[in-house]
DNA sequence: CAACAACAGGCATGATTGTGCACCTTCACG
DNA sequence: CGTGAAGGTGCACAATCATGCCTGTTGTTG
């Protein structure tokens, strides 16, 4: 096997920056390291590797686990996976967004896992949703006193909804109240971003259309970067959190004067 | 079999996060997993497959039964689809009307619940698939071998897809191989028939744009009639009806001329 | 109802982890 | 050239985690 050969290659590593760059590659090609694999084709302690581990994890490239680490791609995990990741939290930052809605508003749910729960979470209210996630409108579906507007077009299987010209133009006839943007990542110098070009230029668009833009975000996603841009810091109009995040980026976006909505504990 | 193919694979297995992934895996494929099974061929005592199911539970991921686990679809929602008991009955005639499909083909999934059952039987080929029904298009998400048009606009809670003009001029741009039409009635002499006019709109329009129309019908719908006609009989490309169909009704319409297929008891 | 399988919880054990500490190398500075 | 600061590395130790076994309980089947 490839992967065999590569392994055990010999390492002749005495920098750190190499064995980091040794292990992100790996963790690229397969998706996990053992720590103590690691060591030994390394000829370092497992101390070491954990170090170099913990600071990986640090930066978000991979996600600390019992034995080794795994790596954090967005891509890894598609919708279906990540729609079962923190569920409970998810919840309850739905629970608290939801709060936004005023009864008659015309609301648009982007896709996104987290976006799917603000869709169990919507109060029983007379509300026009339209949205372009297929699990989204799901879940709406039978919830008979909300005008639902399905956005068509080609369904991408990574972002569970449709992407594309045709629901970019069917968006540009909308003028929703309020939007609940989906998103990978959010930094307060680098703004709102995600992992799909595609997906980048679709949610453009909709910011574009939107009157306000609503942000629920979950902590792991606080101050990381993603390789397309969507929006600037100045473009949400509320930025929904965890109550338990970290307390300097909760400092940092207080100074940054983005209007906080925390969540219930 | 595939399934059996990647069950015996060699686990390698050294972190407890490889054994929850290939659990979800293994759920999502097969809809359940049985514990001793698992214990076995992840080399693992059937007590850690058991913390293992909990803790899966726990997040929401699937649900504990005596003996294993069986996989939630929090993404499909609850839909109302349980209240039909006739899913085995429409799941063999869903078996005989995937094999019309040939690879490459553009086909047409109507809304209903009969064609439900057909999008999940479809075979892993390389397919085209339009349908403006919600719950189908759930189905279908994570299929990542077929691409999936949906047809935006409205959503009617009654049917579970989307109704009106929006879809109608939508589908006016398409020119399936075929089309799965959904129906509430049928009969020799009156033709095929649904209970709102709106939705018997979107149908006849339907009807005009697909080269051929394959109508799988119950036993309960044959020789019956709705408010809003349709398409008639000579527009059927193929009828697909139950085994155990009444036989007066299936001669008259072997006398009728409509091209029959019956389905596998 | 009886036999049996599956289950949850408790417990002991070994593996993994984080942290503090000592040692080493490197490098800038006097 | 000597020296001290800074960072990397390995080791020891305590805490945590994962696992298998045990026990009593619950659910299933005949």
């Amino acid at each position: 096997m490839s992967t065999e050969a590569r392994k055990e290659r010999p390492p002749a590593i005495a920098l750190p920056s190499d064995r980091h760059q040794y292990i992100r590659q790996r963790l690229q090609q397969e998706g996990r390291v053992l720590a103590a694999e690691l060591a030994q084709t390394l000829g370092v302690s497992e101390d070491s590797i954990r170090r170099d581990l913990r600071e990986l994890a640090a930066t978000g490239i991979c996600q600390r686990v019992y034995g080794g680490a795994i790596a954090m791609t967005p891509n890894t995990g598609s919708f279906i996976e990540r729609s079962h990741e923190n569920v409970a939290r998810k919840a309850r930052l739905a629970a608290t967004a939801v709060r936004l809605l005023q009864p008659g508003q015309f609301v648009f749910l982007d896709a996104g896992t987290t976006n799917l729960e603000i869709a169990r979470a919507l109060p029983d209210m007379p509300l026009t949703v339209a949205t372009n996630s297929i699990p989204i409108a799901a879940a709406l579906f039978g919830r008979s006193q909300f005008e639902v507007l399905v956005i068509g077009g080609r369904m991408d299987h990574r972002v569970g909804g449709t992407l594309g010209s045709i629901p970019t133009l069917a968006v540009q006839d909308m003028r929703p109240d309020l939007c609940f943007l989906g998103t990978c990542s959010v930094d307060i110098e680098l703004g709102v971003g995600t992992t799909l070009a595609e997906e980048a230029a679709f949610k453009r668009v909709l910011v574009g259309q939107c009157n306000q833009i609503v942000l629920a975000v979950t902590n792991e996603k606080l101050g990381t970067a993603s390789p397309f841009a969507v929006a600037g810091m100045r473009d949400i109009g509320r930025l929904v959190i965890e109550a338990d995040a970290e307390p300097h980026k909760l400092a940092s976006l207080q100074h940054s004067g983005v209007p906080l909505l925390i969540a219930d504990q």
